[in-house]
DNA sequence: ATCTTAAATTGACATAGATCAATAATATCG
DNA sequence: CGATATTATTGATCTATGTCAATTTAAGAT
């Protein structure tokens, strides 16, 4: 019944059944980078973290700000963007959980992070936890992995803003989004329908996103619309209708 | 006299003197990978790896192909690329010494790595190496801060593909460009003029780059020329005459 | 040197996507 | 429920960059 990418949660949780209460309740206890801590361990670095809430669009972190702490994504959606000084502006990354946020190592980031659903995290003091990391082997291991993930998918979609015309972006933008929700949706136990979801992102998102503007992405869907690859319901919630074809259109390969 | 940057090569190299003469000789002994481990340690590691070398052009691995070997760069530049099923390709990335190149904990590549120069690297054997750094902390954390600089660089990249024109594509990439190959040349102990260099990509390595045809980027190049911004003897020697313009045309925010 | 080949530049034109403006759909608030 | 504000769509242009083609420059071979 699982999917075979998704860490079977509920099964896991249950062995962690004396960490310490806000650990055993935690969404991604099994999935996240603590999946490596045992019990005690974890006991330890909850000494140093907390629960933080940010509702749909308040800032998480800014560019230009000292990283003070960092957070792993609990539930929620979190936008990673840039901005140039003219205020042209490129989104760099979303955060599903349980991903990770924040730049290891460093005292600023380089981006900001904004909520773009209602999202929970739970944050860790910077130096603490940069302390924490270098005498945790096993820690460090599962964010490494965590960063190696991000660096494909950034790679991945360096390939699409270099070379993809609009129409195959937004393609590709709603294949991303469509797996990475079934996935954060399966993880919160929930019933998720891959091929029917709702987008959560506004146009100006997507074009942030895409590296287009509004008036171009809400042209494609309808291209996409017209040519049966997509049905949409109050401009939010999409219907994927033609799978294969928007594979095609993305390039996802298919020997 | 050293640039603050630069890791100081010569110095610490002296400290090393009872690495293995393979080891001992190598230019980044000092500040790869391999900075982290003692004379022991490589000693140990030392017995896995084995120099290559390739000519320019040459491929170094495939997108498809599974991953046999990683690598550290010694010497030269390689260039890492993505390719749609119908040939559109995208530069993701360069790489100088003394970077790491394949996909660690991965048995397949994400993107094709070919040699931009003539190049040296040194490779180590897939499950051998993982294995390697699974035990050794020190390294896994090394190879660690690799990555999140790879991941910072790849999400600049991401800023200027979607919302850069091509005037400013091309301006950022001679300033990134002009600065990590004086950083290369300085770790090499060779003299090294920030302002003028070679420029070793073609129009077309350019342009894959930076997601713009051969043409335009010859335009952009004549542009630059004309307001007087750079300087081009023989089409590759590049002169840049006016870098807080170039930096400002880059979004080099100069606050 | 001269010939050959590859790479870069420049020009003329086409086009994908941007911009500006009007309308329509949806959400919010009293 | 209607009034207002927000977001999305659609249409009519405009423009930056792509495409195609001709010329120039540089590099290598003889």
């Amino acid at each position: 019944m699982h999917n075979k990418n998704v860490v079977p949660f509920i099964t896991e949780k249950s062995d962690c059944g004396s960490d310490h209460p806000v650990c055993q309740a935690c969404e991604v206890r099994a999935c996240g980078m603590c999946s490596e801590l045992n019990t005690d361990t974890l006991q330890e670095l909850r000494k140093i973290t907390r629960t933080k809430e940010y509702k749909a669009g308040e800032q998480i972190f800014c560019d230009e700000e000292p990283t003070e702490n960092y957070a792993t994504i609990k539930s929620g959606i979190v936008k990673l963007s840039k901005i140039l000084p003219d205020g042209r502006q490129q989104t760099i990354g979303l955060g599903f959980p349980p991903d990770f946020i924040g730049r290891a190592f460093k005292d600023k980031n380089s981006s900001f992070a904004s909520a773009l659903t209602d999202v929970t995290v739970c944050t860790f003091p910077r130096e603490l936890f940069n302390d924490y990391l270098k005498s945790t082997p096993s820690l460090e291991h599962k964010l490494f992995e965590l960063t190696l993930n991000e660096l494909d998918s950034a790679r991945e979609w360096m390939l699409m803003l270099g070379r993809m015309t609009a129409l195959e972006k937004v393609a590709a933008l709603l294949l991303d989004f469509s797996d990475r929700l079934h996935k954060a949706r399966l993880l919160q136990g929930l019933d998720s329908e891959k091929n029917n979801f709702e987008l959560l992102l506004t146009r100006a998102e997507i074009s942030d996103f895409l590296g287009l503007t509004i008036e171009t992405v809400s042209r494609q869907f309808s291209t996409l619309k017209q040519k049966n690859l997509i049905a949409i319901k109050n401009q939010r919630f999409i219907d994927i209708l033609d799978r294969p074809a928007l594979d095609i259109l993305a390039g996802h390969e298919n020997y």
